[in-house]
DNA sequence: CGTTAATCGAGACGGTACGTCCTGTCTTCGG
DNA sequence: CCGAAGACAGGACGTACCGTCTCGATTAACG
């Protein structure tokens, strides 16, 4: 078994042309779509059967297999396709721009990322390698989120002794939690966002701003 | 059709007595019993199937489906049958409570509710009910972290400003985040609900006692 | 008809009182009566399940299994109940008595009787024992053509090389077939018990009467 | 849901090849191969499972039901499948050529076509369309015996007032109910083939030959 | 310019599991 | 003890998908 599963990205490393027909662009897109489609209208992702996948695309069963190894890939890489929307842009105080990084994150309930995430958690799980290159997805978001919080620390805007990472931790955990799981009720109408970059201020917010810069 | 599923609870609504035969109590327990194995001997969720329930529980299918209308229901019943264990004790000052609190959720990942767990959000996600049932299975340990949190402001360890409901979530979601789903490579040789529980003392730890205040 | 129908345990009809609660005799004719009534409206024999003989009895399936071993017995018993039609008489000469005694063959077809047998022959045939209590049933009706032949033949109106038995199966087998099974068209307008009792006249019909008498 | 269910004459509507991998002739054979084994060795016909079936011949369940759309059709065919044996041969006389050709039909309780088809019996009975296809099957035979019978009439072997139809039903119809039943002990040893043609020649079997006529 | 070889759609293949139904047995209750 | 109700273990039903395979028909680039 040496099958090459070219997965998406596709880079043929080589010059070395692939004798045959080629693959089909159109099959590729109609397959990604065909995915989103059926998850989009409800399809639980487990329920979510290649069969129905091939059928809505118009394409063999084996077009799909010749491409994904396995359901779930296909799932990954049809989210992926998804994700590309621009994250927040930097603004003026650190406060406001992490609140402006993290309120996303919150709404995802609404939209069907947060529709999907859920059921890839438990693959997720399972299946590492999976897990990294979702984690590799994901990363510039929170790559950006431990710049500002870099940034407040040196302007003295957050607490001093904070952990980059376990601060990244504490503001959005919590918030994909109450995005992809159902979440307190008690947090229901709470802007969370605020609240908690609120705990990480050097200065209780409210109070007298920060001594100089 | 009008099937009555108890699934559990048993409620007798009233003393009417069921005509029939009464339902075994063995089979319960064996169908419990046989799911729970075959969950923490590696079966993925999704790939659990009735069919080898019955069969590892020795009993019929149809025993299965009088009481549980699906599988995850099923699942559910289950995980909440293990989930008795009792939650940590409180001990001196805020700051060890909270952290014997949150210590055994980051160490989920381990045992074999953490396994099962991640599987099950994403039907968590579509069925309310469910979700529901699941969080009355947490609330007492919810309840605990509330009350230390609430005991440390009013002693001032914690923090003044701190919502307890948004302080409760910015501990436990990045632990069960880590427990249940990969984690970040990054948080992990960290202690972190040491670090966490830190950030929201009223004093930086390590530093002198509050002012009075 | 004097069914017992205790088929199995039997012996009702000893003095021995039978300590308890002795059986209804409602529910027999309820439980036979919706045999009867399930097979009449078309469920086809093998179709035909306890359970829902039982619903509509409005009886428990246990008591119909104290009743009868199985569901075949049950149904030629139910069969058994509605055979008790009077045979036809006897009348003038030989040819009409013979006509007359096969003629009801031919249309077995139209009543609820030739709907149900054909089912049962298939269970005739691998169970002797009930083979022979079905043809006790229906033993009066071929003795009494069996007399008939035995008259013709001293009479001279009927062959004097006739086998008895031989000529009674020659004159009931293609009525039972036709009036069974699907039959063969090119007899359908046919006055088959006239001709095939023509055919054993010892002058061909028509001609002159026989010598004597 | 628009399935095409060829079941064996396969016509090809048009040129039209239906695209798609074609169906495996191994499969078929296979399927027909256990239907009748499992039959032969004692199954009954009303017990037999598709399961079983689809077990014994090394196949999906989805195989069988892709080109039988129930039990009863497949029964049919596996049994049509068997009975393309020769019919019996012609020789010299009348008497002896009915004999011969009568004769197997009073040994089919023997072979497993004669185990198979009382049975199918009732299956006939509710089906037209079967009974039809099934007569189709024994048709051949029954011409023939026909033909036999005009040549007797014509030469004056046989009674010049037999109508050839309901010769031939009286002549075969004992034996088909003996062979398929439990029949007559009362005609065990009797050799029914020639007692019942003797009765429909001309002259007594043994007497002087007709006198011209 | 015809080979050659991998692609395409379609759909059959051997399987597994589904959730329903029925079997024949059992276990309870109330009469 | 009987009758009803209904749970029990077992097993077949017919359906839906799984992931693989086999078709005839396209496509390119290579020779």
């Amino acid at each position: 078994m040496d099958v090459t599963i070219t997965t998406g990205t596709g880079a043929t490393d080589q010059d070395r042309k692939t004798p045959g027909r080629p693959r089909s662009a159109r099959a590729d897109e109609a397959i990604i779509e065909a995915t989103l489609d059926l998850l989009a209208s409800g399809t639980p992702v487990e329920a979510l059967s290649i069969e129905a996948v091939a059928a809505r695309a118009g394409v063999g069963k084996a077009t799909i297999y010749r491409r994904w190894a396995n359901k779930e890939q296909l799932i990954v890489d049809a989210v992926a396709s998804i994700k590309g929307e621009a994250p927040a842009i930097v603004g003026t105080s650190v406060r406001d721009d992490l609140i402006a990084l993290l309120r996303p994150i919150g709404q995802m309930r609404k939209n069907r990322f947060g529709m999907i995430m859920p059921c890839l958690l438990g693959e997720l799980r399972r299946n590492p390698e999976l897990a990294r290159s979702y984690s590799k997805l994901t990363e510039p978001r929170r790559e950006l989120l431990r710049e500002v919080i870099r940034r407040g620390i040196s302007t003295g805007e957050l607490r001093a002794d904070l952990d980059v990472e376990v601060a990244a931790a504490m503001l959005t955990a919590p918030l994909i939690l109450q995005g992809m799981i159902a979440g307190n009720p008690a947090l229901e109408g709470v802007d969370l966002p605020a609240k908690m970059v609120d705990l990480l201020l050097a200065t209780p917010a409210g109070a007298a701003p920060p001594p100089a810069n």
